[in-house]
DNA sequence: TGTACATCAGTGAACGCGCGTTCACTGATGTAC
DNA sequence: TGTACATCAGTGAACGCGCGTTCACTGATGTAC
């Protein structure tokens, strides 16, 4: 054995992103504590010097589930070239990013399970909600941000529909009809 | 005890309809066999002579629950006056329906968890989907359906959200701005 | 730089608990006469 | 209509299992000299 400090800063980190994934994929009840271990090739009875709790660390695993997706969706609204809207909107409602749950959006994958849950997790997403409409507002001409959020309440409603269904047609009819009202109706610039 | 034939039916459908509700208001996993035999005032070994297993009555509860929320819709699309779209979109983003999930839209409560869930639930939810686009496309004047999906989309995502939120302000704000958004630009009549 | 010791990251057995499921049992219901 | 018996809806103890959590222990790391 024998470890390091620098490794056991390294350990929560792993311990966190594997958490803040699974949770993307399977929702806030999908990690358990000795599974999540074991995923990071740790025992479970480690896991109480990173957290406090388990609901500690489902706490900080949205948080980092909400950030890591946010960054990864960096690229459509920060860089010195910004995507437009519509480039936005064509990523959020692609079949890919409807597949890969453990790499989407973590708003989408968990304002539904977070609706049941406590006031602090609920408080988490909200901040985060608030951040993802500013970003889209600022993709829009719309100054009042009526537009953002009926633009994200029209994305991610699609996206859970999309998910829900078997039939892959269908699934895909339903990105592909919300992702050319929203370009049509709500992208400043053509395309 | 003693019980006749004609109370085993009633007792299977109280625990149906106890399961419907739960998993309205608690996701698919809130339901477990101990509890809901509790809460219909029955003992939990009598369960399965009325369920094979419990991933049965999930699989039943979450049909049930789909239908019971598609019939407490019904006046607003099926009634000899028929409600309007606008009257529709009034009722399913309100404070209201948010705020009681137990009664509420299945297809709202369930989309998230059942896009994890197997094969056969997504089935159930892709019907129950898709008829609901029917009715809602009823009640719209655009013969393609496209008005139904966008329209849909949107209300079960400004629910989710609003759902997440713990500001009841900004809450309110999602389900206000969507609704007006709707009525506005879908329905086919004023108000 | 080398040795002696304290620290502490991670291990794995053990805990109490609730889960889904099984099953021997009870006693009112329903039937045969 | 009244009695005897089979049925079977519901009971509750028991099962194996995985859960979150605790804790005595191990041995490499980091420090004091």
């Amino acid at each position: 054995m024998g470890h390091s400090q620098a490794a056991k800063a390294g350990s929560r980190e792993r311990i966190l992103a594997a958490a803040a994934q699974q949770i993307r994929e399977g929702g806030l009840d999908a990690v358990s504590v000795g599974s999540l271990m074991k995923s990071v090739n740790l025992t479970h009875g480690g896991f109480y010097g990173h957290f406090e709790s388990r609901s500690e660390l489902i706490a900080q695993a949205l948080q980092r589930a909400l950030v890591d997706s946010q960054t990864a969706a960096k690229p459509f609204v920060d860089r010195d070239r910004p995507r437009t809207f519509a480039g936005m909107v064509k990523q959020y409602l692609s079949a890919g990013h409807r597949d890969r749950r453990g790499n989407g959006c973590a708003i989408a994958a968990l304002a539904s399970d977070v609706g049941r849950a406590d006031e602090r997790s609920r408080a988490i997403m909200e901040e985060h909600i608030a951040r993802f409409m500013e970003k889209v507002g600022g993709l829009l001409e719309d100054e009042s941000g009526d537009s953002a959020i009926v633009a994200m309440s029209a994305m991610i409603g699609a996206l859970a529909l999309s998910r829900a269904m078997t039939d892959t047609k269908r699934a895909d009819e339903v990105l592909n009809t919300v992702r050319n009202y929203l370009v049509e109706h709500f992208g400043p610039d053509e395309t």
